[in-house]
DNA sequence: AACAAAATATACCAATCGGTATATTATTTA
DNA sequence: TAAATAATATACCGATTGGTATATTTTGTT
């Protein structure tokens, strides 16, 4: 059972990730905290040691719930080679996610941060790091298994595939324009067919 | 000839234009700008209205030596082809020429001014339309020059370049490795003769 | 129900925020 | 070179910043 403290500190971070996510760690007031909490500073700063620790709890969350809306997306399918085309899938409806959890953490916060604050850089790499080489593990998993052609570079796809789908969700947020995640998860499709697919 | 005041005012946008990109409006403040430039709130504030207008310069300085940059670089030839061949190379050059210049303006002031300041993501959004477009002119010219393939959708073609490479603008400055960029300027040019060139 | 402990609210801090009115200094014009 | 004008510096404004010390309230334990 969570205690009172925990419970705060759990509505805290809630309330406050879709804020960090769309004004950034400067642009985010500890009066903008109160407001949309409904609480004082003395309950805020009773449950975080500093403006960061907030930044960084709400990360956490928001990263999390992705990784695992995700993760919840690709148990659809036990095959590696599907679980790929599970991902592409996934970024279709991304934009509509994304939205409502304030956009994209991981372009967000790693923009916002870069050169910034070491902390959450540090964490957003981290993310980065971890999620791309999912990427790299399922495309070596699906040659074990005889779904994906062995000629295929594993870490260059894995990059390849991150990159271009944080551009699409870079450009959705920016133009306003759903069709640029969408295109780029066919694209993804057709790449998986094309170049993994045996 | 240029006044006294031009010329601070342009001393001022190129010295607060980095500025600006790395930290994005909120977290540049005034004492910044004074900073960087020697100069006190009155001589800024006797050159710009308030610190969006500096914001606002600013970008369009950072925007516009870049767009030279890739004008230039795309003069080397005069066969629309090639110069889509020169973009991926100039992408090959990116990392260090927006290191020193704080990053891309393009992904920070977007991510940074989406759902904050319309002036700006407007003025954003106006640009990525615009060198877009400047893409689909390219292909079609190409086209009607008999350099390319005239089954290629140049739409579908140039929202999908722009979207890998601001993709991999913002995986090699987020990450510090320069490889994102220069993989998927090999990855346009191998795009280009697989699919553009006849 | 009474007490102790935990959690939250209140009131305040110095520092900094963006911005302005006015004084001072450079520059241009006559 | 003197006066007019343009440009910059200085000193200040109220509001807000992140943060803290303490008072108050809520919660869990006996």
């Amino acid at each position: 059972m969570l205690t009172k403290a925990e419970q705060t500190t759990q509505f805290i971070i809630e309330k406050v990730a879709p804020l960090f996510n769309q004004k950034g760690y400067a642009a985010t007031s500890m009066s903008d905290i109160t407001r949309v909490t409904g609480l004082t500073k003395g309950a805020i700063y009773g449950n975080f040691e500093n403006k960061e620790a907030i930044a960084i709890a709400a990360f956490d969350k928001s990263v999390n719930d992705l990784l695992k809306r995700i993760g919840k997306h690709q148990e659809q399918s036990p095959s590696p080679l599907q679980k790929l085309y599970l991902i592409a899938d996934f970024y279709k409806t991304y934009y509509d996610y994304s939205k409502h959890t304030g956009g994209c953490p991981i372009l967000n916060i790693g923009v916002n941060s870069v050169q910034q604050n070491s902390k959450l850089i540090e964490r957003v790499q981290y993310i980065i790091n971890k999620t791309q080489n999912n990427i790299v593990k399922l495309v070596n998993w699906g040659i074990e298994a005889g779904e994906i052609n062995p000629k295929v570079d594993a870490i260059q796809f894995a990059k390849q595939t991150y990159t271009h789908i944080q551009g699409a969700v870079f450009m959705s947020h920016t133009m306003n324009d759903h069709s640029y995640l969408l295109e780029a998860a066919n694209n993804l499709e057709q790449t998986i067919t094309k170049e993994l697919k045996i």
